[in-house]
DNA sequence: CGGGTTTGACCCGCGC
DNA sequence: GCGCGGGTCAAACCCG
């Protein structure tokens, strides 16, 4: 059902950030523009051939984003985003057109709200345990979350978003001339994953790509006394 | 010693 | 059916 749940299947969301400078990266939620001007019914765009929409760094303006192939470079799975968190704890972000319809997918895949309960690690539980073999990997793989990126001039790969994550992997892909890195967050009850590569064709072009929704806020990842300092560079 | 990173292997989906 | 490529796992390693 619903495509093998290809990153290239759906389309995904961007937002081109302010150049990042090393500084911590404020998340989508915090964009200087109000995201929801963003958004694009993904089968509208994919008839205009426009596969994401990018926030201008200069002026915040909006413009379409033909230039990114999402079937199968490097730069295209990374930009298939997804959007973590935000709707609980900000509240402001809304359920991006795609990326609720790829949660609806995940739901029906079954499982996903077993997994982050009562497993003893933060995510081994939610996909070897809740699977119980690597036989059913393939319930893992159907698993997708609502999806969401973003792209920024930075200097580092990992910019800081305020949430805290894990690596969990790292993948030279195709026509990329930079391994993509994996992440997860690394909060217990969260399984938000997190893509980060350079554009091949631009190193200083960093995109974020994230997937699934934080079930925290994002200082709950730091230490309960650092409340003030998630983005306090802002 | 605990937590995070690295990295090779493995699995799966998709295209041909 | 096969091969390719992306995504994930997990052991080994590193670091504070």
């Amino acid at each position: 059902m619903e495509g093998g749940g290809q990153l290239g299947t759906c389309l995904p969301n961007f937002y081109l950030l302010p150049d990042h400078h090393g500084m911590p990266l404020p998340p989508p939620l915090q964009l200087p523009c109000h995201p929801k001007l963003l958004q694009m019914p993904f089968d509208q765009e994919d008839q205009r051939g426009i596969h994401g929409v990018m926030l201008s760094s200069d002026h915040c303006g909006l413009y379409p984003l033909p230039a990114l192939p999402l079937s199968n470079s490097a730069a295209a799975a990374a930009a298939t985003v997804a959007l973590g968190k935000h709707s609980a704890a900000a509240g402001s972000m809304p359920n991006i057109g795609g990326a609720e319809e790829v949660a609806t997918t995940v739901t029906k895949a079954g499982n996903e709200s077993t997994t982050c309960n009562g497993s003893t690690t933060w995510w081994r539980g939610s996909t070897m345990a809740a699977a119980g073999e690597k036989g059913k990997m393939k319930i893992r793989r159907k698993m997708r979350e609502p999806r969401f990126c973003f792209q920024t001039r930075s200097e580092v790969d990992v910019l800081d978003d305020g949430y805290k994550w894990r690596k969990y992997g790292q993948k030279v892909v195709k026509n990329s001339l930079h391994p993509r890195s994996y992440f997860r967050c690394t909060h217990s009850n969260c399984r938000v994953k997190k893509r980060v590569e350079r554009l091949s064709t631009d190193c200083r072009m960093v995109i974020t790509t994230y997937e699934g929704r934080h079930t925290h806020s994002p200082c709950d990842d730091n230490s309960s006394g650092e409340h003030t300092n998630c983005f306090s560079s802002f």
